[in-house]
DNA sequence: TGGAAGTTTCCTGTTT
DNA sequence: GAAACAGGAAACTTCC
């Protein structure tokens, strides 16, 4: 979302992709380093809705807060009015979740240049130098989201003891996520960011949830390289995909080669969810 | 340590 | 004939 304009699939291949959700609470991991800078658009103050859902789900995502536990509807805004928000606000509009929204946007907001690539994380006392050596990509190249989401920018503030412990308490978690995003959401997260994957997959009917693979294996070779598994192929990642239909994460659209359909267990690629 | 979840790999057969 | 689809079966990785 707000990150980097784009960066090749070729680096995206050769760089480390961050398993952001091997580290439960990320933000607890990243405690203690520094974030390095990244471009305007990233201040939350000029998210648009879109932008601000999106946050939501990568807060979610990082702390493995079941989707339940926030309402969505309270979060139709755009990132001004996200950044207006006060400390209550934020309990009345998410519940015992407020919490940890309120935190991520209020460093978010003060920094306004939040950027940590987990992928590329020492885990090393905070120093005076950037743990990112090169951030910088090119243009016309492939925007990665598991690498450049939100889900790996938490605030640092989220590494308070309290807060953690708090969380913990109060707040359900996802039963199981055994090896990060899962690739229904690894392809979920390539459609909301069309403008940053030019010509990997699109959406063949926005409001149906109706996409199309487009390079099918340059995608399955991004699902492996997140995966660290190179010998990745569209084939099998369709047996993976196909594996979703059983679960109604996905649904057939028959007749037609590549596509495929969000089903109902599937959520976050609608529009009026943001 | 065992079970569950979510793939990954391999395979055979079918459809486009 | 090639590519993609469909789905069974077993193996594997990770988490709890």
């Amino acid at each position: 979302m707000s990150i980097i304009p784009s960066t090749t699939l070729d680096s995206q291949l050769t760089s480390t992709w961050g398993p952001a959700s091997l580290y439960p609470d990320g933000a607890l991991v990243m405690s203690g380093y520094r974030s390095c800078l990244w471009s305007h658009d990233s201040q939350p103050q000029f998210w648009s809705k879109y932008q601000v859902w999106e946050w939501l789900q990568q807060v979610m995502d990082i702390h493995q807060i079941d989707a339940a536990s926030i309402p969505f509807q309270n979060f139709d805004i755009d990132g001004h009015q996200l950044c207006s928000l006060s400390y209550p606000d934020f309990i009345r509009a998410a519940g015992s979740v407020g919490h940890i929204l309120f935190n991520s946007i209020t460093e978010l907001k003060s920094s306004g240049q939040y950027h940590v690539d987990i992928g590329q994380l020492e885990l090393k006392p905070e120093t005076d130098t950037c743990p990112f050596p090169d951030v910088s990509y090119p243009p016309g190249e492939i925007y990665d989201p598991s690498v450049h989401s939100l889900a790996a920018d938490i605030s640092p503030t989220h590494s308070s003891p309290d807060i953690k412990r708090s969380f913990s308490r109060s707040h359900p978690v996802k039963k199981h996520n055994p090896r990060g995003t899962h690739l229904w959401e690894f392809i979920r997260d390539i459609l909301l960011n069309p403008e940053r994957n030019p010509g990997l997959i699109k959406w063949e009917d926005r409001t149906e949830g109706v996409f199309r693979f487009l390079k099918s294996e340059a995608v399955a070779q991004l699902w492996g390289k997140k995966k660290n598994n190179s010998s990745m192929t569209y084939e099998k990642l369709s047996r993976a995909m196909r594996y979703y239909y059983k679960r109604e994460i996905l649904e057939r659209v028959d007749g037609r080669r590549l596509v495929y359909k969000f089903g109902r267990n599937a959520r976050g690629w609608r529009e009026t969810e943001k």
